[in-house]
DNA sequence: AAGTCTAATGACAACGTGAGACATTTTTGA
DNA sequence: TCAAAAATGTCTCACGTTGTCATTAGACTT
């Protein structure tokens, strides 16, 4: 971009002086209208765009916000978050900057060091997964997102997993079923705990005691995770209480137990209920039938980050817990 | 970061001149070792991060490729085609700025004007889908991924949609499969036609006449897209010679594929082979049978995106193909 | 020891923007 | 017609970095 016009070369072909351009830019009202208009005819002909570099370093100020996103390459779902953020910066005129980073490699540092060189005035941490950040962020004003660190006071927006559960647990007895069972993550996924204590609680309130109605559905081994719907199936139709409907931590564990449960003669929706966490697109929509999940809040988390980063919303109690939502359907 | 240290201050604080700094920097011969040694020594004490507007400024050259990615909220298969960018681009040591946007909305133009503001040297276009995109780029020097413009001589990364096409019926009839059958995506997606002809060619050329084994299973109707699997593979299976293996033009219409096929009272890789395109994650590694894909190279695309964009690979014919590869699992 | 050469270091300018201080011109109103 | 007010212009500086050129320190020659 070696041609890009100046301030300068616009007061020049404008015949004004390059400080009426300026005051013309910076909404000056000591400029005569027509003037104005002169002006910006010309800057619309000869398409001038500022020099963001040269205006971060007059304001010493540079209006970027950095958002560092942990494996979002991984999954489709966390693209919300950056949906969220990324609305919320630009109708603040803020500019956001991305980097997709994989935890683990160098990466993490790179993206610091650029946000830092670009003198960012915020940086958003965003896991895809909510989970414990093991080195804490670096720069000087943060935002975690997804996720959060040992240390405190940094501002935190996470999703309300418990709060999700009991919202779907909810609903589960609210259309009658009473014998739910709960195909769960994997313990080392901090959701875990989380939900299988909003899935007991939610059933106490009515009567139920599920403290035993709930199973890692995933388990984690030699570094991977794998998932055992198909045996935990098994299982559970072998031993106990028969369920009445069959709680997932995912949509795409919904999917493996759609299979699982047809594998073992039933049909999901008549013999069982299924209904399960995420709605993340487009498996829930596209199973037959149609799957009924609540709604992890990643929009509205990564809203409420860049919000916190761009400093609009006032310090607020450090960790913030964003609501999900029910998304009925078929499956139950 | 308003407390940001500058050369300057790492010149008074070493006791050197600013030049000296910016010559360690730089990594100038010309500075004594101990010297060098000294100021190194502030450096790490006091922490410094180049600024890099100014050296924007300085240089008259950012550096900076933007990505203009089209929809990839919508997708995420995509995401590939951004990290095969973003890895290039590191290691040319060049900074990829990126922007998400959705096509009708005014947020193209935005990146736009934000790119140009930060004077990037090239921006990359890229779409979800293989697509014709329809207002032109405007930055002077652009690369359109997985996307073409009606104006020639823009230099474009499209997936060899033909060659996958063909490379998907080799493996099946080299597995031995003589009937299939073809469930494309609607006419309006330009892959359509691509895939349809590499099918119809390929099936030529083992003496098969595939002309009329290829219908849409996906319906453009009132702006919005309907699959209508069900109702097609009801129609394949009463008419004609019916099918020993179904080809679906995505991995999440072979998902519905499964159930169609088990709600008819069939087994998928039993009566009916299954194949598709995309290998979109994580659905073919979960689905039971595992299915067996064409991989779309979004990867590679994002690469050779990136490789053109900063002058790399030297001008190469307009439009370049870039080809997939056959991930073999169990559902033919 | 004086002179010469080279290695090392320093001073300065410029990039584009925006602002302050102030001068000059144009317009408005009595 | 003149004074006041409004509009525009001139000039200067600062932001942080790095290329050009000038200067100094040290080493080597005679």
């Amino acid at each position: 971009m070696v041609f890009m016009k100046t301030q300068r070369d616009i007061a020049k072909a404008a015949g004004v002086s390059l400080k009426t351009v300026s005051r013309v830019l910076n909404d000056d009202p000591l400029v005569r209208p027509e003037t104005r208009a002169r002006v910006e005819q010309v800057f619309r002909k000869m398409g001038y765009q500022p020099n963001v570099a040269a205006k971060i370093m007059r304001a010493k100020k540079s209006n970027i916000i950095g958002f560092i996103a942990d494996g979002v390459a991984m999954s489709n779902s966390s693209i919300d978050l950056i949906r969220g953020a990324q609305d919320v910066a630009w109708s603040l005129g803020k500019q956001m900057m991305l980097f997709n980073i994989l935890a683990g490699r160098e990466d993490g540092a790179r993206a610091e060091d650029q946000l830092a060189q670009f003198r960012a005035e915020a940086v958003i941490y965003a896991t895809v997964y909510h989970r414990l950040l093991t080195n804490p962020p670096r720069a000087e004003r943060s935002v975690l997102l997804n996720c959060f660190s040992a240390q405190p006071n940094i501002p935190t927006i996470l999703p309300d997993d418990y709060g999700l559960a009991r919202l779907l647990m909810r609903e589960v007895f609210a259309k009658g079923y009473r014998r739910p069972f709960f195909f769960n993550l994997s313990e080392d996924h901090c959701a875990a705990g989380l939900r299988r204590r909003g899935y007991i609680d939610e059933g106490r309130e009515h009567g139920l005691d599920l403290a035993h109605r709930v199973r890692p559905a995933v388990i984690f081994r030699d570094g991977r995770h794998f998932t055992i719907v198909d045996d935990l199936l098994r299982d559970v139709l072998s031993e106990g209480e028969k369920p009445d409907i069959i709680i997932c931590a995912q949509d795409i564990l919904a999917m493996e137990l759609y299979f699982a449960i047809a594998a073992a003669g039933f049909i999901v929706g008549q013999d069982f209920g299924v209904a399960s966490f995420d709605n993340q697109d487009p498996v829930p929509e596209r199973l037959r039938p149609k799957l009924s999940t609540v709604q992890l809040p990643y929009y509205e988390m990564g809203r409420a980050a860049m919000e916190l980063a761009c400093g609009v919303s006032p310090a607020q109690p450090t960790v913030q817990l964003v609501p999900g939502r029910f998304i009925g359907r078929e499956s139950f």
